[in-house]
RNA sequence: UCCCCAGUAGCUCAGUUGGUUAGAGCGGUGGACUGUUAAUCCAUGUGUCGUUGGUUCGAAUCCAACCUGGGGAGCCA
């Protein structure tokens, strides 16, 4: 609660009222939108106000004798903005602790046409609130999404300040095409209708704006490594692009992601930090926003409360590639593509895994090195590179990681078997030439993340606005 | 990009073996009742049936293409 500069009155947040922080009554002020309006025959009208402070409205009970009772309060619909001016006192209904009892009402707008807004106080398919990514944050849950979404960022950067590492922001445009994450947007300020050509008939990139070819990055990772090589503990978090044509539920053209990078150690070290990392963020969502997980609870997936709980406060299972092969060789169930050590694992694969062997996320560790990145380091057996994958169920590959190599010939060797452009990865090659140490990192999609957290099932309700193939309204 | 499914009122859906007047619930609106709160009860309106083309005497219904959305797969985080 702070008090106006140039107004009398005090404004207060519904979620600071409703959690008693505002003395009974005391007389404040709360400014939100409406999402119910009742009247009572009583002479009184009650006024549902929310303003995003928490997943509940407060209750606003409005007398009769309010001058504009008639003429305004009695006219408001779902949407419409207003200030509520009223004494907190404890409520005498069920349903909430405390409620203002209005001394006044303003209505800063109004909502045109109450017939078609579109946030009617009814229950909405998530498909029709995507088509208004502009109100559905108005809704319980795009609200609740994006109140969890917060505390889960908030808790990541918290989490690695605790713990010595530094936040490095990874540059966003890249002249590099050869991250090696999939395709890539391009970055260009040339004139699409008149492209400048080289004698040889390309494209002349030399006049672009960064006189070469330049893209968005797909990930932080090749440029914090060598923040990570001098300080040692770092992380990105931060927006990452790929143009690739993927229609599914967990996949974005524009997502967020963070990639902690660190010095000195190894998968081992990483698996556990990730592990940290993520039981530190589910606790901080269970501690504050337990208003939200219990929306999330009672609507979208009874479970989601239940095992993050209990994941807090468990080991996370830890598991070899070739482990899980035999697992998955020896379940018994029919897969559709067939097991075989070396072969990448299916969906359906990582699904068993997941959720019926091991029912929680599982850390897969040590893949055949023939299905992954070249920067991957190489084992002691020849055949396997030290990589992770943190798979959650319901949603698959929440975290992807591995140590990097950091001896100069094995990785020289990889970039040729591979046949990557030498040339390409100079700065890369200058940290294992330059003082060289073992180091390893992760990347989470932060937006996997929040639908796990929450059990929303699609990628695009976790983020404002999505951006997917053929889709990017807004 | 591939496979499957869908597109009918503001929303969620029902409907059609091709045939006059297209249905429900919710929401909205009006009223009744009520310290109410997913309120309840009564009344009430609404539709280029996704787009384009084809078959047909006649298409929302059958066919084709396209668009959009959903589920699954691949790519990955």
């Amino acid at each position: 609660m702070h008090f106006g500069d140039f107004l009398p009155m005090s404004y207060a947040s519904v979620v600071d009222v409703l959690a008693g922080k505002v003395a009974v009554d005391e007389t404040v002020t709360v400014r939100g939108w409406v999402r119910t309006r009742r009247d009572s025959k009583a002479g009184i009208s009650f006024i549902n106000v929310h303003d995003g402070s928490c997943f509940d409205a407060i209750q606003a009970v409005v007398p009769a004798e309010l001058p504009n009772y008639e003429s305004e309060v009695l006219k408001l619909t779902t949407g419409c903005s207003v200030a509520i001016t009223g004494v907190v006192v404890e409520s005498q209904g069920k349903g909430q602790s405390f409620e203002l009892q209005a001394t006044g009402v303003k209505v800063y707008g109004w909502v045109e046409d109450p017939d078609t807004y579109p946030m009617a106080p009814k229950r909405h398919s998530m498909e029709y609130l995507r088509e208004y990514a502009h109100l559905r944050p108005r809704t319980n849950v795009t609200g609740a999404v994006m109140r969890v979404r917060n505390t889960l960022s908030q808790a990541i950067h918290r989490f690695f300040h605790e713990h010595g590492y530094l936040w490095v922001s990874t540059p966003i445009i890249t002249t590099s095409d050869c991250e090696g994450a999939g395709e890539m947007f391009r970055v260009s300020t040339l004139d699409l209708m008149n492209v400048p050509k080289t004698e040889q008939g390309n494209v002349d990139f030399s006049q672009d704006f960064f006189g070469k070819e330049a893209f968005l990055t797909v990930s932080g990772q090749l440029n914090v490594e060598s923040y990570a090589c001098s300080l040692s503990k770092v992380y990105t978090f931060g927006p990452t692009f790929r143009a690739e044509n993927s229609n599914t539920s967990r996949h974005l053209s524009e997502f967020w992601m963070v990639e902690p990078e660190v010095a000195f150690a190894d998968l081992d070290d990483v698996a556990h930090l990730a592990e940290d990392m993520l039981k530190y963020v589910f606790k901080a969502v269970l501690e504050e926003r337990p208003d939200d997980m219990a929306f999330f609870e009672q609507r979208i997936n009874k479970d989601v409360v239940e095992r993050l709980t209990r994941m807090v406060d468990s080991d996370f299972v830890h598991m070899d590639y070739t482990d899980a092969i035999e697992i998955l060789k020896n379940c018994g169930k029919q897969f559709e593509y067939p097991v075989e050590w070396g072969v990448d694992l299916q969906s359906e694969h990582e699904r068993y895994l997941a959720e019926e062997h091991v029912g929680a996320p599982v850390i897969l560790k040590n893949y055949p090195r023939d299905i992954k990145a070249f920067y991957m380091r190489q084992n002691e057996d020849g055949k396997t590179v030290a990589a992770m994958d943190v798979l959650a169920p319901g949603i698959g590959e929440i975290i992807g990681g591995s140590a990097r190599e950091e001896r100069l010939d094995v990785l020289d060797q990889r970039i040729a078997e591979m046949d990557l452009p030498a040339e390409e990865y100079e700065f890369y090659r200058d940290l294992r030439r330059y003082g060289t140490v073992p180091h390893a990192g992760f990347g989470l999609g932060f937006e996997r993340l929040v639908s796990y957290v929450t059990g929303m099932q699609n990628i695009r309700d976790v983020i404002p606005f999505p951006r997917a193939p053929k889709s990017a309204q807004f």
